[in-house]
DNA sequence: AATAAATAACTGACTGGTCAGTTATTTATT
DNA sequence: AATAAATAACTGACCAGTCAGTTATTTATT
């Protein structure tokens, strides 16, 4: 009878495989032969576990989108002052993306730019996002509720609070030579927790 | 005799199609012939004025850049407070950029992708980054040194704000349509300010 | 244990179409 | 007539996707 299923792990190596010569070459500029010889298989053998390129590419977005989610949402449950909550969240997050999706941004800011411009990848990132703002919006009431923060627009703020954040990687990506991330986010945490301190 | 010399109507003819063609389809599913019908011209005029479409691509980069750096320079020689000068400054250049740029920051998104992984461009962006840095670097000195800011890292926090308004236009650039750029804009200025400013 | 049957997994040559860049020719201006 | 400007037709490299054929692994039969 059949050989045991191994279509999980192609296709987690082909996603793999993906990633590396999407960082390296671009989504346009990388050819199916690219993947195929980093995952050390054929061409022939993608498309016997994605239909396309473009399924390729939505199934990294997939992965990125639900890595980053993931790592997020798992530090939420102590009950220290919202302050810290917020200054270990960020600091937690930024390590962690330094650390393992560092090398990968520029998949990250094409996917940025291709949802800027196509409908169908934007309805995608805007769900990202999103959640992204709410969880913020949460920690900021939070914060105001529990008389920590001065009161401000929560939904502007978690958009700011969000936004400088992936401001923050957009210019790590770009010059991570001679950029300190830990440095600048911690400044950026600082400003950020004074400014919305109560006077 | 020539005839009168229109080489310069045609290269800024050219570099307008180009942005417009690279906004809807981004730089790879740009083909010569779409920038040549949308400047009205024959992809072999295109040929008569750039050697080729990363040259296309470069003298875009160099527009952009330029006419970014323009626009925030000139805003810089009033004696008010810094923290009223910084505040004019972003929103009046969140407002240009919107008004003059919006439907063409996936380019800018792009540009930054490919910075990310090539080292041609990346040269070119850090370029951009460090003046608009230093910049800001500038006028936080100058807000300390007048006593309105407490003493900060001055560098990092420059980055910080920097990329603060990049991140912006980043989410921005996804959700333009739900997305009130001044408000959000309104609400990162002040919490800037209020962070930077002397307890 | 050896062989055959079945089939999952994989391969790589091939095709049809695309597109950057080139060339031969025409058109417009002085 | 001379020349700048523009063009349309052309070329060849490139590549996503296909498919006929091959290999590896398991099960069934003797």
């Amino acid at each position: 009878m059949p050989r045991p299923d191994v279509s999980e792990e192609r296709t987690a190596q082909i996603i793999a495989a993906a990633v590396d010569a999407f960082s390296r070459l671009g989504f346009d500029k990388t050819r199916m032969d690219d993947i195929a010889h980093t995952a050390g298989l054929s061409k022939g053998t993608l498309y016997l576990y994605f239909n396309s390129k473009d399924e390729i590419i939505t199934a990294v977005l997939d992965q990125f989108f639900t890595e980053e989610m993931a790592g997020i949402t798992e530090l939420l449950s102590s009950s220290i002052p919202v302050a810290d909550k917020i200054r270990t969240l960020i600091v937690q997050m930024m390590a962690d993306t330094e650390a393992q999706m560092g090398q990968y941004l520029s998949i990250w800011l094409e996917f940025y730019a291709i949802a800027a411009r196509e409908g169908a990848f934007r309805e995608a990132m805007l769900q990202y996002m999103t959640q992204f703002i709410e969880l913020f919006a949460t920690l900021i009431q939070a914060g105001i509720d529990s008389g920590e923060f001065r009161s401000v627009d929560v939904h502007a703020t978690a958009v700011v609070m969000a936004s400088q954040f992936e401001g923050l990687l957009l210019f790590w990506a770009v010059d991570s030579n001679s950029l300190n991330l830990a440095t600048v986010t911690a400044t950026a945490v600082d400003l950020f927790l004074r400014g919305l301190a109560k006077s």
